[in-house]
Formats: C-alpha cells, sequence, structure tokens
DNA sequence: TACCAATGATTAATCGTTTAATCATTGGTG
DNA sequence: CACCAATGATTAAACGATTAATCATTGGTA
C-alpha cells in the first residue's frame, strides 16, 4: 500500500547484485542477452525493493513519453463522461496515461489546447473535433473522433444506423410524421443522424427538421419550441439527435398536458445518465463507446509504436453500430393521434444518401 | 501554426550563439548572471527557431513534472465535466498538464488509479473522493474536494449553506412539508445538503428524507418514488440533493399529472446541463467550481513549490458558497395544497449543527 | 602595485533510462 | 593449435535541462 515513490533506481539494484545497470536494464525488457538465473535474481530484488522505473528517465531517452492528450470540443459536453471514461480505461490498459486539455467551445481553444498537448510531448492525441473544424496536420498521430462522413475521420458511432434504427422503431408503431430535431446544423453527427432517420421514412411518412439553434436565434433562448402545436398540427413522433433536447422536448409536452408516450412519442441518442431514470424512461440509441474508444487507441498505438511518421491514423473498423434502447417514450400510435385532416401522402421519402 | 516538436533545444540555440547551453538556460529562467544585451539575444533567437523547452528533460533533473493527476469517483457523474473543465483550467493557467485517471466507482480502483498517476510521477493529486472513503496518505501532495464536513477536505462548495437557502426558498414561498430525496445516506456531500436543509425548517415545518438506494433496494431499481402519494399527503416540496435526482421527481410528477410549480415545487442541486433546458427550468443550487478549482490548484501549487514533505495541503478558504438559481419549478404554495387535514405542528425545526 | 569584489560566462556533474559498441570467456571446429 | 562464433556481461554515450562550482576579466580600492 505504499505509493511513496521509493526512490530506486536501475543502478540501485545493480549496486545490489554488484553488476552493472545495464544489465538491470535489460534483464527487465528482455532485450539484450542476460543469463536467465541472473535476470531471476534481478526480477527477485526488483519486486523486494519495489522498483518502479522512472517514466521521466525512459521518456528522455526513448523520446516517448507514454501519454496521450485527449482534446473534447467542450468538457461542458454531457457526452463527455462517457467519452473520458472509455480513452482512459482503453489507454491505460495499452499502457498510456491520458492527458485532457478543454478547448472550451472555441476554435482558438481547440488550437491552444492541441499545443499544450504537445508541448508536454504526448505520443499522440484523441480528439473529438469541434463542430465544423477540419484537423489540421499537427506534427503527431491523431485519432479523430467524429462521424464516419468527416474526412479524415478515425472511427466513430455509425450514427447514420442509428438514426435509421430510431425511424424504423417508430414507423413500426404505426408512426407516420416525425418531428427531427437538431440543434446545429452544422454538426456533421447530427446531420448523421438526421439523414439515417429520414432515409427510412415509411411509405406515406413526412418528416420534418427543426434546428433548435436557428429556432432560438428567432425566439430567445430557453423558451418553449411549440411542440404542442406540432402535436396540434398532427406530428406523433419527436426524434431528437441528443438525449438533451429529448428531454427538452419531453417536459415541454408533459407540461402541455400531452401524455408521453400514449399522445406523442419522444426519443433521443446517447443514452445519456438521465435517460433511465425519468418517468417514462427515453428510448434512445447507446454507441458502443468502450468498442470505439479501443480502437481508437488501438489504431494510435499502432501508429505511434510503428514511428510511422505520417499522422493520418485509421482505423480497421471505422465505424461502430448504435443500439436502440427502448423504453417508455416510444409506443403504438393511438388510433385517434395523427390521422388529423392533412393527411396528404405528398412527401416521398428521401433516397438514400449512401 | 507550426505544432511540430521542432527537435530545437538548448545546446542548439547555444551553438547558434558560439555559448554555452548553460548560459542560454540561465538567460531563458532568469537564473544566473548573463547579461542584459546577450540575454535579448538568447530570447530572440529562441523565439526565431521555435525552442519550446523539453518538459522531458527538464523533469528528469528538476524532479518534477509539472504534472497534476485527476482523480474522479467516477467519471460518468453528470457533475464531472463541471469539475474536470474547472480544474483542467485552473491547472493549465498554473502552468500544469492534467492526467485523469477513472476509478471506475471502485475502492480498489480508485486505489489504483492513483498508484497509476503516481508512477507518472505526478507532482500532485486533487481528487474527489468516492463516497465514504478517506484518503491516506500517499506519498504527495493531493488535495481533496469534498465537503466541509469531511477531515481532511482542502475545499469544497459550501453545501450545508447550499441547503439551508433552498428551504429558505421554499418556506418564503409558504410551503412547510419538505420531501427530501438523497441517494446515498453515505455521501458526506449529501448528507451536508441534507442537514443545511433540515437546520433551516420554518415554524410548523416538517421535513423526511428519503433515500434513493435504500427506496430501491427495497422495491427494485428505476421504478417510481411514489411521490403523487406523498403529494396526497399534503407535501408540497421535493427537494433533491442533485438535479438527477430533481428531474426524476420533476417528471414523475409531471407523468402523475401534478403540475409543477402550481401544484408541487422541485428543486435540485448543482445546476446540471439539462436544468435549464426543460420545461419547466429547474430552481437549483450552483456552485462555484471555478472558484473552487483556483482555490485547490493554488493550495496544491503551494505545496509543490515549496517543497513541503507533508501531503496535507490546506486551504486558507476551505468553503465556497453556493448560488440559488431560482427558475420555474419553484413557486408560492397554491392557496388550496399542503392545508391537508394533518397539519400537526408537532416536529419542531430541527437545531443548528454548528 | 597588489589585492579584492563584482560581473559574466563556462565546465562538468546530475537526473534515470536505453542501447550500440566493446570486451572477456568459453567451447567447438577445421 | 589456432581461429571463430556464441554467450554474457560491461562501458560509455546519449536524451535535454538545471545548477553548483569554477574561471577569467574588469574596475575599484588601499
Amino acid at each position: 500500500m505504499a505509493f511513496v515513490r521509493s526512490g530506486s533506481n536501475l543502478s540501485q539494484i545493480a549496486a545490489l547484485l554488484g553488476v552493472s545497470a545495464a544489465t538491470v536494464s535489460n534483464a527487465l525488457s528482455g532485450k539484450g542477452r542476460v543469463s536467465a538465473e541472473l535476470v531471476d535474481k534481478i526480477r527477485a530484488t526488483a519486486a523486494e525493493i519495489g522498483y518502479v522505473p522512472s517514466l521521466t528517465g525512459r521518456a528522455l531517452r526513448t523520446g516517448r513519453t507514454g501519454v496521450l492528450g485527449l482534446v473534447l470540443p467542450d468538457i461542458a459536453n454531457p457526452l463527455f463522461p462517457q467519452i473520458a471514461q472509455a480513452i482512459e480505461f482503453a489507454a491505460s490498459s495499452a499502457g498510456y496515461g491520458v492527458l485532457i486539455a478543454d478547448s472550451r467551445g472555441s476554435v482558438a481553444m481547440q488550437t491552444d489546447a492541441i499545443s499544450r498537448l504537445v508541448e508536454r510531448d504526448v505520443d499522440g492525441i484523441v480528439i473529438v473535433p469541434r463542430r465544423g473544424t477540419r484537423i489540421t496536420d499537427i506534427g503527431c498521430p491523431v485519432a479523430v473522433i467524429d462521424s464516419p462522413s468527416t474526412p479524415g475521420n478515425t472511427v466513430s458511432a455509425d450514427h447514420w444506423q442509428g438514426g435509421q434504427a430510431v425511424v424504423e422503431h417508430l414507423a413500426g408503431l404505426g408512426h407516420r410524421r416525425f418531428l427531427l430535431i437538431g440543434n446545429n446544423a452544422a454538426s456533421n453527427v447530427q446531420n448523421d443522424r438526421i439523414g439515417g432517420m429520414k432515409s427510412r421514412l415509411p411509405q406515406g411518412g413526412h418528416a420534418e427538421v427543426m434546428w433548435i439553434e436557428r429556432h432560438e436565434a428567432q425566439f430567445g433562448k430557453g423558451g418553449l419550441l411549440g411542440l404542442a402545436e406540432r402535436v396540434a398540427d398532427g406530428f406523433t413522433a419527436f426524434c431528437a439527435v441528443s438525449d438533451l433536447q429529448a428531454l427538452r422536448a419531453l417536459t415541454e409536452l408533459q407540461r402541455a398536458g400531452i401524455a408521453v408516450p400514449e399522445a406523442a412519442s419522444v426519443t433521443g441518442f446517447d443514452d445519456l445518465v438521465w435517460s433511465s431514470v425519468i418517468t417514462p424512461g427515453l428510448t434512445t440509441l447507446r454507441m458502443d463507446m468502450a468498442t470505439i474508444a479501443d480502437i481508437a487507441i488501438k489504431a494510435l498505438v499502432r501508429v505511434i509504436e510503428t514511428d510511422a511518421a505520417g499522422t493520418a491514423v485509421a482505423a480497421d473498423r471505422p465505424s461502430v453500430p448504435m443500439t436502440l434502447v427502448i423504453r417508455q417514450t416510444t409506443a403504438r400510435m393511438a388510433a385517434s393521434a395523427g390521422t388529423v385532416s392533412n393527411s396528404e401522402p405528398e412527401t416521398p421519402p428521401e433516397g438514400e444518401r449512401r
């Protein structure tokens, strides 16, 4: 239980056994030529005095710090915990530490954050880019987690497929009029999700997209989204690109006295922490962050450890499917709902985008 | 914009100017005796070739890595983003990097996480301990962010005062019967919050505590908390120790057709990201994480830079007040509500605990 | 003139590890 | 017997910065 940095080093072990430090190093790393018995003795004494190699010393010599940087668009993002946890786990399993850097939303700070990491000699960087930004060459290996449709993306969830799964689920429950709720139209992730949803509209289905930032720019921040009126218009399915927006929709509907899921269904994305504890429980899509992180880290480590000069990191599997988590906010459409006057079949289902 | 580690070092600058590396080091750090003009020249060339000191080299020599560790009870905690962001900002302002370590909830992993950090030679650690655990001496300076009532706490929000503010606010609105909703009774933070609430009950006020984990152990996870029945019992104020529980309460009440805030008021804690976007907006308490992080980092850095051997880090100001954010889930009690039969004044307000 | 202090710079050791180059010993082979 | 290869270990040079100790020069003072 003694965490204390024992101050022990190679030469100490060497002195104890009357051998050279180089031999100790070789023995422990299994690299040079050391007799089996000596290796055993060295291992034993190392364990005995609680030797822990100095990563700093090693870093200076090898030029590798064993540390990866993690840059997030905005740490305040509620998805951040999932990502950070998964990355930290994958990284430390691979023997790397994780240095965080917050870019606080702004592009300038993202640049700043990256250079802070590089100055600290990280061996590589995992970056979840700010929407709309493109990662330029930064002189060290970079794995990008964004969306499959982003150029330069290393690995990410299959947001498009997730969108498809949502609409398929709802269409199967009889829904025909969908309000797709996004936040910002510049986000690759959000566009993929919405694109996927649109691509699976059922026969005679109709979808409309509402971008919250655009809405708020017009009507002010934090107000109502006017969803009750949409229900009156015949919309029965409200599909948000994130659980945050889904929650906003759900509470707004509840407050307006519209029963969920009886009168309207609501879905989100990401399975954020609260989604399972609210009433009714939110139907949402979960990404397999553990797998994504694993792929990202593996790809990054491969590039690092093969000294590949180029900074483009590619993974064998660039996208990981999302899984639908069905809870209580989605249900078969009530016989009465949705069959309002204007049930025109004028909107053809959109074609597949890929 | 060139992030590339230029490979430049002290000797390179030295060679360029025909001086010794030591002089360059002295000039840049302002430590030895170097003539003003030479300092200028050295600074100029350093800037010109884009010299960035190798933190690794420096670390090896000085024994200080310039990196702090951040240990969180469970990264998945929705409060984590706020904490991490604030700590990262404060640390990087002080010239330190932040290495994260997730303890994934378990005590064993918390120990593990700490030793991983120590092995990486962090100069100090900021730890938000798992509830119920006590941080033992770990051989490097540690700042603990927990609650003022925790022994060994360095700095934290004044949860007790936050609790007081909640109840004062609600009492001012006429509420008398409070249901205090906690999650786990072993948490210092939660106990402080609840203690503060109890300490400010108005004349004739009544408070009851409900621990969710206990409730779920009995009735199963994820079910209803039976809040509608509590409303029938005359409770009008539902005060959760976290926005997560408040959200759970709010949606459960809404779903049961109980109007918030007309028929019941709900409050949370922490001002989590969704609290401002839900309908109605959640009244909650915000902690000033920026200040808390600043104090924690300053205290930690002071210990580190004075080489104080002892690992007990004390701050000048151990607790930071929380601020009440009033939104729409709290309102003056309806004339009809709460005046049910059993309005006995039998419960005396609890005394101050400190 | 001789001595001293202040100034400005250099030397060299050090932090702990890795690793190429070297050396010594041994047994085997032509 | 001489030569070679294999084996097991050592030496010494890095990596890049910091810093105590040292040295050289200058100007001032007794």
